[in-house]
DNA sequence: CTCCCAATCTTGTCAATGGCTAGATCTGGG
DNA sequence: CCCAGATCTAGCCATTGACAAGATTGGGAG
């Protein structure tokens, strides 16, 4: 059987997160993605040690992307929240991985640090926003989060629409309602 | 071994509460459940059939319990949104398994009565608050979920502070701030 | 009071999983 | 060319969820 000579990893990462979005966590099985990927069933353990190094690298992947997710929207800070909820709609497995550290291992220097630059671009523009800046940067931040992670399981109402950027930027709005840019 | 006659269904509820608090969901087995209840390990597929079975009974007990804890709050949206918070801390249990609906069997009768009780209180006092009444429900919810569930993930920030209630309260009043009430 | 039945629980079994160990195979640098 | 380390394989074990068949219990019909 072929080898993948270091592609494994990244085959691996791809397979979970396909699964993941397929099937949901649940049904994640180490050794079926070793199957998917067409190695033996003991290969990923060299790459991610356990189930937890493999989420482990899959929430550090999560941060990476969302950091520049956020980057991507510009110092607008409503633009910013929209791009949160957009994250997470199109990448459910990182997003649901990202915010269940009791499954990975949180001390994990890459994850910490990437976790770290998504979270500066975060905070960045509620910094400079309101006199009270810490308490409506977490306002915004929980307000983003709770409608993407409730948009995720599936339990808004109808009528919210089938757009999530729409319907995300109605909703930012209630909470800035003059369209409040990062420059005050 | 003395059989429970009735009380299993409740043990084995209890000690999922439990077990999910201690350690996550990731280890809930109904074997060890049936362990602690000292039954042997077939002996909740009776009352539950499946795992599914189980975490949905959960899921209803859940939403039976928000019900009454938003109903205890009060007419006051702030309060209601505090209570939201309140619950989702003092019961991460009950409040994680009912937003991952990919757990349990959504359809269940039970389960979507105790559902729509609990969301026509939450509901209720946003329809009377605003004129786009719908979309600031929305932005309500969104919020005070996305806080309990940041807070639960034990990712906010630290000086959020310690007591959940007071930092649910100043970050309500963000969206609020006049301290509105249903009776506007 | 007795007997039967339905609910409840037990025992036994099977395939699948995570994690471990020992060993095989490949690849690049000296 | 050759070896050291990285990568993968093969085999094993305890645990789990699910299922099937049988035992135990308590209450109601007669």
């Amino acid at each position: 059987m072929a080898y993948h000579h270091g592609q494994l990893r990244a085959a691996v990462l791809d397979a979970a997160v396909e699964v993941i979005e397929a099937d949901g966590l649940g049904t994640l099985s180490l050794r079926d993605l070793a199957r998917r990927a067409g190695v033996s069933h003991a290969a990923p353990a060299h790459h991610f040690g356990d189930r937890a190094g493999l989420l482990t690298a899959l929430a550090a992947d999560g941060y990476r992307l969302l950091a520049e997710a956020l980057a991507a929207a510009g110092g607008d800070f409503r633009e910013v929240g929209v791009a949160y909820v957009r994250f997470a709609v199109t990448h459910r497995a990182h997003f649901q991985v990202m915010f269940r550290p009791d499954l990975y291992r949180a001390d994990d220097p890459e994850l910490v640090e990437a976790q770290r630059r998504a979270s500066t671009i975060l905070y960045g523009g509620a910094a400079s926003l309101r006199p009270d800046a810490r308490a409506t940067g977490l306002a915004a931040w929980s307000l983003v989060h709770g409608f993407a992670t409730l948009w995720n399981a599936g339990v808004l109402p109808d009528d919210v629409g089938e757009d999530v950027d729409t319907a995300a930027r109605r909703i930012a709005g209630i909470l800035f309602p003059r369209g409040a840019d990062a420059t005050h």
